[in-house]
DNA sequence: AATTGCATTATGTCTATACATATAGAATCA
DNA sequence: TGATTCTATATGTATAGACATAATGCAATT
C-alpha cells in the first residue's frame, strides 16, 4: 500500500527543506496555508509538521509559526539490546558464567544510589557473557534486594540477571553512560584480553518509580561497537 | 497550565502498566472502551496509545489490538552535540587547531564510501579541539569536495570543519558508531595522553541524498562519557 | 480436508469544527 | 522613554463522524 497522506506531506516538506526552499531560521508557511496548498485538512498538515518537529528539523511556537531549525540537534536513537540477543544476532551461541554472587555492604557511591542505611547489605554479582564459549562482555552489578525481594529465588545459573530483571521489573526507567576504559588485571583475565586493552563500557542505573533497583557496568570485549543511524 | 488530556491519559495508562494491571503480552482494552472509561473521544485515546507505542511500551496491530510489550526494546535518545557546544557547556573556553589539511587519494575503505574513481582526490583534515587550551578531542576527516564545492573557500582556521558543514549542509543524514580504542603514538601526542590510553571514539559518516559528504573519527580525551536517559 | 470468501473488529487515518493558549507586536499609559 | 495592556494570530488540543485497512475466524464451497 502507499503511504499515509500525512507522511507524504512530511516527506514533501522535508524535501523542500533539503532543497533549500527556506533558509535556516526562516518561517515556513502556516498550517492553514499549507493545508490549502496540499488540499487537505489542517490537522493533517499539523501531524506532518509535528513529526518534523520531533525529528528536530523545525521549531514550532504558538503565534510565531514554524521555522527551520538553525542548529539542528542531531539525535540518534540507540537501541540497547540484551546481551544474549546481541550475541545471537551474530549467529553465535550464548552462554554466561556467574562468577561471584554475594551479599555485601556496597561502597559509598553505590550506597548513595540505594538510599538505604549504611549497615544494610546489597547483592553483588559478577557475570561473564560468552559468545561461542569465548568471552564477549563482563558485567558487575549491585542490586537492591528490598526492591525486588523474590530475586533471591531466581536461578541465576540458568537465566542471566539482566534478563531476569527485564522480565520481572519490565517498566523501570534509568540512565546510561557510555565511555571507554582500560582493562585492569581482573577484567582482562575475565575477557581473555591484555591489560590496558581499551574496552567499551556501558554504565547503567535503573529505577522503578524512584526506588533504586540496580546499577551495572558492562565491559565489552575489544572490537565491540554500538551503531546507530541519525 | 496543566497537561494536555492525552498526556494525562498516557500517564494514567503508563501507571496502570507499571502497576501490573496487565501482564506481559496481554491485550489492554480497545480504544473505544478506554475512551468511554476516560470520558473522551477515541482520537484522544489513540494519541495517548500511539505515544506509548512510540516509546516501545506497547505494540499495536490492526484487528488484534494493543498489547503490553513482551520484551521492551530499550531505546536511549542520544543528542550528538557539536564539540564546541560540548566544551562551552562545561564553562570552558573552546579553541581548535587545524593540524593537517591536504588533498590526497583516500585509502580504499574511504574510496568505497566516496563512490568516485580511484584517481580522484579528496580533502583530508586533522583537527584538535581544545578546552581551556587543553586537548579535548582529536578529529580526522575525509571530505568529498565535489559534493560541497565551496568548501575550498571556507576559513577553517576560524570555524571548525564540523560547524562549517553543519551550517552549509544542514539537513544531511548519516550513521554513527561508538567504540573504544587504544591511543596510538600520534593520537596520544595530539591529546597529551599516554600511548594505549583508552579513548572513546565516535565514527560518523554523513550523506546528503545518497551523495557522500564526509566521514569522520572523533577521539575524545580520556574521561569523556556520553550520557543519556532511557 | 483444503481452499476460498465474507463478515467482523480494532486500529489507522482523515475531515471539519471548535475552543484553548501562548505570544509578538501594536496600542496605550505612566 | 519605558512599562503595561490589548489584540490578532498560529499553533495546540479535543471532538464527532467517516472511511480505510489488516487480520482473524467462521462459513460456504470445492
Amino acid at each position: 500500500m502507499a503511504m499515509a497522506s500525512y507522511q507524504h506531506i512530511r516527506e514533501s516538506i522535508l524535501a523542500r527543506i533539503q532543497a533549500g526552499e527556506w533558509s535556516l531560521g526562516e518561517l515556513i508557511p502556516g498550517e492553514v496555508k499549507l493545508s490549502k496548498e496540499y488540499g487537505c485538512a489542517r490537522a493533517t498538515v499539523n501531524r506532518a509538521l509535528r513529526a518534523l518537529a520531533d525529528e528536530g528539523l523545525v521549531i514550532r511556537k504558538r503565534k510565531e509559526g514554524t521555522r527551520i531549525c538553525r542548529t539542528r540537534v542531531r539525535q540518534a536513537k540507540l537501541y540497547i539490546p540484551i546481551v544474549r540477543e546481541q550475541v545471537e544476532a551474530t549467529g553465535q551461541k550464548y552462554h554466561h558464567n556467574l562468577i561471584t554472587q554475594k551479599s555485601a555492604k556496597p561502597p559509598p557511591s553505590i550506597r548513595n544510589l540505594l538510599q538505604i542505611p549504611t549497615s544494610t547489605k546489597a547483592l553483588y554479582l559478577e557475570t561473564v557473557h560468552l559468545a561461542d564459549e569465548r568471552p564477549f562482555a563482563y558485567e558487575t552489578r549491585w542490586l537492591n534486594v528490598d526492591a525486588v525481594p523474590n530475586i533471591l529465588q531466581a536461578p541465576f545459573d540458568r537465566i542471566s540477571v539482566n534478563e531476569w530483571l527485564v522480565q520481572s521489573v519490565p517498566f523501570s526507567n534509568g540512565d546510561v553512560a557510555f565511555s571507554a576504559v582500560n582493562a585492569d588485571q581482573e577484567i582482562a583475565a575475565a575477557l581473555d584480553t591484555r591489560i590496558d586493552q581499551a574496552l567499551f563500557l556501558i554504565d547503567r542505573t535503573t529505577w522503578l518509580d524512584d526506588v533504586f533497583i540496580t546499577t551495572m557496568k558492562l565491559f565489552y570485549k575489544d572490537g565491540f561497537q554500538l551503531y546507530s543511524e541519525l
